[in-house]
DNA sequence: GTGAAAGCGCTAACAC
DNA sequence: GTGTTAGCGCTTTCAC
């Protein structure tokens, strides 16, 4: 930045006011600060600068899995805004473990990032006083909670259970089973969905959970599972994700069992294959880009100084009735 | 790190240093300086030491699109093995334009990460220049260049045309068409099909190539267009994705089209879902988590010192023969 | 094994 | 509109 300021006629100082701003420095400076620059190649350095100003740039991410197409997606939108005004993101995947998902909060703090995104309202007692101490925004996403950390986007697990079980029940299904993950939330969806449908005057015949992610094969082998050792051969099942879903719908129609009639279908997620299946997924959708979107503008508006005020927004779903149940 | 050491009962830079290598510091001095971290709840500035030491201990990726699972899933691998060695990532969708690349280099340059991951080898020639000016380990994975910039890690896209083009004659298959994506990659496969095929003695019958991201609904509508549009009624597809291929296969299920008689079906990717379709899904497999981790050792081996001499890794890749041709 | 001094390349505050 | 002076919180180098 000297070696530019030197070949410009210029100071250091600047040079710097006028790459962060041009409207500080004469027009003709400007230009042969321009010139300064494309001859020497110059690349500001963004570390010093975030030294010096005690700001990086930089939002800090976390979330359990890369490879899920919906945690992506949310980030997807989220990083879009954020980039617009001018953050980078520093990316983790945290997997579903809490102390995981500690250690990577204290790596990515001492990289002081402007803002935390974190999926998930789940965290360690030690994990809650880092953020804290830290003092920057912090977003939870993808649940809900009314002891949010700072900001929480979401929505509410247990009523996409009740609903799911609502819609089952008025579908003039008696019988339920669930086949899902066995993460937190998914599991508080599964039960909600139990408890519901029973009260409704269902009855859950069996549940298989998988520990580890979700997938089209967890789904075939689901169904199999709970026809095999459950004695399941009639009624509704609900997903706890749309490969799963479409797992039973593979395995289903590989058994001859028809759906809607004997077997009811029900997904989570409505990612985008979920309306191009045979028959059609019914699912529950949750905006996600909006979900990232509104975090995101939280987060820019907590940035842009204003509302120090914690705030928690029900992003809401949607019970999306197609084909399958 | 002053307020640790006056705790601490010495001066500052032993603070750093217990922190960087423990071996450099008495135990006993370690124990005093362990316990004024836990009470000051000191988190060090990984800012500050990057200015230092020139060392940022950040890579850079660019990746299309976080949504898709294919290129998720290097990154996975990849970032999994960076960050065992202490290395985090700075992570944006760059799209599949090289202008918007080469804004995304100059800006995620400016923070000196200490290495850099693209995807694709298509770049313009001003990201070049920035990337080799800033002389540091540079992967391009996922295809594969007698040019690289530093190093890459791949496979050849054509070749994968052709093994495509020649499984399908092999299985008897006297017609074709082609869906897929628009992206370089994507037609490269595409055209060396076609080209392949032919000299195979089959006639290319249609191709549909959509301009955003591979989806079953355009897998779905693919088959429709070739079918109404071009007069398609028989013979084999080769698409650029296994969600493509996946949507074909509903499609022509829906139309009560035998798979693979009457049609059949090649995807490319080998995606979880693939083998659990039905008729499970021929397709293209690349071993994403062997690239990943391929670029990562790579990348780690150019940073622990050692050979500068640039590299090209085939990969390579594997026809995979299920039911749907 | 520990300390003192000198930066790393910027921005902030204050002059002019 | 531009320059000067002081740091930001570490690591590096060189003493001891």
């Amino acid at each position: 930045m000297a070696t530019v300021g030197r070949l410009a006629g210029v100071s250091q100082v600047t040079v710097s006011r006028a790459l962060s701003d041009p409207s500080k420095v004469s027009p003709a400076t400007m230009r042969r600060i321009r010139d300064a620059i494309d001859i020497t190649g110059f690349v500001p350095n963004a570390v010093a600068g975030a030294l010096a100003s005690r700001r990086s740039k930089l939002i800090s991410a976390l979330v359990p899995s890369l490879t899920n197409t919906v945690y992506a997606s949310m980030m997807q939108s989220f990083s879009d805004l954020m980039r617009d005004n001018g953050y980078e993101l520093l990316l983790s995947e945290c997997g579903f473990q809490a102390e995981t998902e500690e250690k990577l909060i204290a790596a990515h703090l001492s990289r002081r990032p402007d803002a935390f995104y974190l999926t998930g309202i789940h965290h360690t007692t030690r994990a809650r006083q880092m953020l804290i101490g830290a003092d920057i925004p912090v977003v939870e996403v993808w649940d809900l909670t009314d002891t949010p950390i700072d900001i929480c986007v979401g929505f509410d697990h247990r009523e996409v259970g009740r609903a799911m079980a609502d819609f089952a029940a008025d579908a003039g299904y008696r019988h339920a089973a669930t086949v899902g993950a066995g993460d937190a939330r998914a599991l508080r969806r599964r039960d909600a969905f139990a408890d519901r449908f029973a009260a409704r005057g269902g009855t859950c015949a069996g549940d298989v959970t998988f520990q580890d992610s979700a997938s089209v094969a967890h789904g075939r082998e689901g169904l199999s599972r709970l026809i095999d050792e459950h004695g399941f051969s009639s009624g509704v099942i609900a997903c706890s994700s749309d490969l799963m879903a479409e797992g039973i719908l593979i395995e289903a129609q590989k058994r001859r069992l028809s759906v809607p009639d004997q077997i009811g279908v029900l997904g989570f997620g409505d990612q985008d294959f979920a309306a191009h299946l045979e028959p059609a997924l019914s699912t529950v959708r949750v905006d996600r880009p909006a979900l990232g979107t509104t975090a995101a503008q939280a987060v820019l508006k907590r940035l842009h100084g204003s509302n120090p005020e914690h705030s928690r927004v029900d992003i809401g779903f949607q019970l999306i009735r197609r084909g399958s149940a």
